[in-house]
DNA sequence: TCTGGGGTCCTAGGACCC
DNA sequence: TCTGGGGTCCTAGGACCC
């Protein structure tokens, strides 16, 4: 049977996640920008209009801001989980079979429905989403993964379309094809689409038409798939369940640089308290640590990045046990009389808790179990009370320079008793 | 002064096995 | 000209995504 999929994305959804609370923010300009105020990661239409790019540093565009009054927001990701849950929890009405690709995202399979009806179900997603979330989507509808993308682009660019862009039922498909340049397309990044030009290949449509040999000596399996699906055939398929990551990490740069060992220790050891939430919420143990650290800035030459992985002794997800790995690897790496930005930890070599190899040499059995049993005691209690209800000592109790900026947050509109908006009655 | 924080997949090459 | 013919596992690096 052919298969049909439909691609549900939230327009601006950071934006629209503050409109939502603050709906005198609509119709003006709006931003959100990324951990520690750093970049502009959000936009509103109006600000796109302006002509500010995706990713601009925020302390480039201050001018700007300042002359067209755009509001400045840091960004609330508290807030933004708990409307992207809403809006996913509201698209699972519609069909079981859904993929969230990311947390404004999700791939829907449409397959087996009545082509004629394929728009009007998608208008009712539309307007259901928005009448139970707030948030506005555009839908793209294709017969494969790499053209629903597509399809969700013309959905928002067209005028007239009211959101939604059915590819499936549109004639002109080459011609829609030749007037994309490829680097629009899914899967085809700055680097690919430079190479492809420099090839002769401007647009979607000589993608598709490329032979086959040449795509895959060049841009691997990964460029033939999107050929092939640009053909219409599909060959990407969609993930209902997410797969266990292979890999967890937490890093953050520092609200203000940080020179000393005992000021890292504390940064690395939230961090890593993130992360082993992360590994045991998947079930999950990890068998090596590394650890990064970074120097230098930007500007003039790029950033010195220092690393140390540690492969431990046997997986674990107890945190006491992985901070101390990985203050090991951070000793090894540390040198006194640098301005260090950022620190990072990445767990992985990881195993589902079920299949993992105990060392041969290490007490088993009962410890075991007690940390266990403590590790999931914790985490409910942070679950219930906010994820600092408990902590660990080595992450730090005073307030530092290494916490993230975020100088214009909104608050916490769904997730805490004290911040949820009050209806007054009149 | 000031530039995010996560992830995935693929390939090539080397070490090592029988 | 031509040097056996399979494998696996690991690492490093490069590309991509939101």
């Amino acid at each position: 049977m052919k298969q049909v999929f439909a691609l549900v994305d939230c327009n601006n959804f950071y934006v629209s996640c503050e409109r939502v609370f603050n709906p005198q923010l609509e119709k003006k300009p709006v931003v959100v920008l990324s951990n520690n105020d750093g970049c502009i990661i959000a936009r509103s239409n109006e600000v796109k209009a302006l002509g500010i790019p995706m990713g601009t540093p925020f302390f480039k565009s201050t001018d700007l801001i300042k002359k067209y009054q755009i509001k400045v927001f840091s960004s609330n990701y508290a807030l933004y989980g708990d409307m992207s849950q809403r809006v996913m929890n509201t698209l699972y009405h519609y069909t079981p079979l859904l993929e969230v690709y990311s947390i404004d995202e999700a791939f829907l399979s449409l397959t087996g429905l009545n082509p004629s009806s394929l728009r009007e179900t998608a208008q009712v997603i539309r307007s259901t989403v928005k009448r139970a979330t707030g948030i506005p989507v555009s839908i793209g509808i294709a017969s494969t993964k790499v053209l629903a993308k597509l399809a969700n682009k013309y959905a928002k660019r067209e005028e007239g379309c009211r959101g939604v862009f059915n590819l499936t039922d549109y004639p002109h498909g080459d011609a829609l094809l030749t007037s994309t340049p490829v680097g629009e397309l899914w899967g085809i990044g700055r680097q690919y689409a430079r190479y492809l030009i420099s090839e002769g290949i401007f647009n979607a449509c000589q993608l598709k038409d490329a032979d086959d040999r040449w795509i895959r000596k060049n841009l691997t399996v990964t460029g033939l798939r999107i050929a092939w699906e640009l053909r219409g055939r599909s060959c990407i398929a969609l993930e209902e369940a997410p797969s266990p990551k292979k890999g967890i990490c937490t890093s953050r740069a520092f609200g203000t640089p940080v020179r000393s060992l005992s000021e890292l220790m504390e940064a690395l050891s939230s961090y890593v308290t993130r992360a082993a939430e992360k590994l045991r919420q998947q079930n999950s143990l990890a068998s090596i640590v590394v650890v990064y650290l970074t120097s230098g800035t930007y500007r003039g030459t790029a950033p010195a990045i220092h690393e140390a992985t540690l492969r431990l002794p046997a997986p674990t997800a107890y945190t006491p046990h992985l901070i101390n790995f990985a203050k090991q690897c951070l000793e090894r790496i540390f040198q006194d009389g640098y301005r260090y930005r950022k620190v990072g930890v990445f767990l992985t070599g990881i195993v589902s808790h079920s299949q993992a190899q105990l060392n041969l040499f290490s007490e088993m059995g009962s410890h075991l179990t007690r940390e266990k049993a403590l590790m999931s005691t914790l985490d409910s209690i942070n679950r219930k009370w906010g994820s600092s209800a408990l902590s660990y000592a080595a992450c730090g109790v005073e307030e530092k320079g290494w916490r993230m900026r975020q100088a214009m947050k909104s608050q916490s509109y769904t997730t805490r008793w004290s911040d949820i908006p009050l209806v007054k009655a009149l």
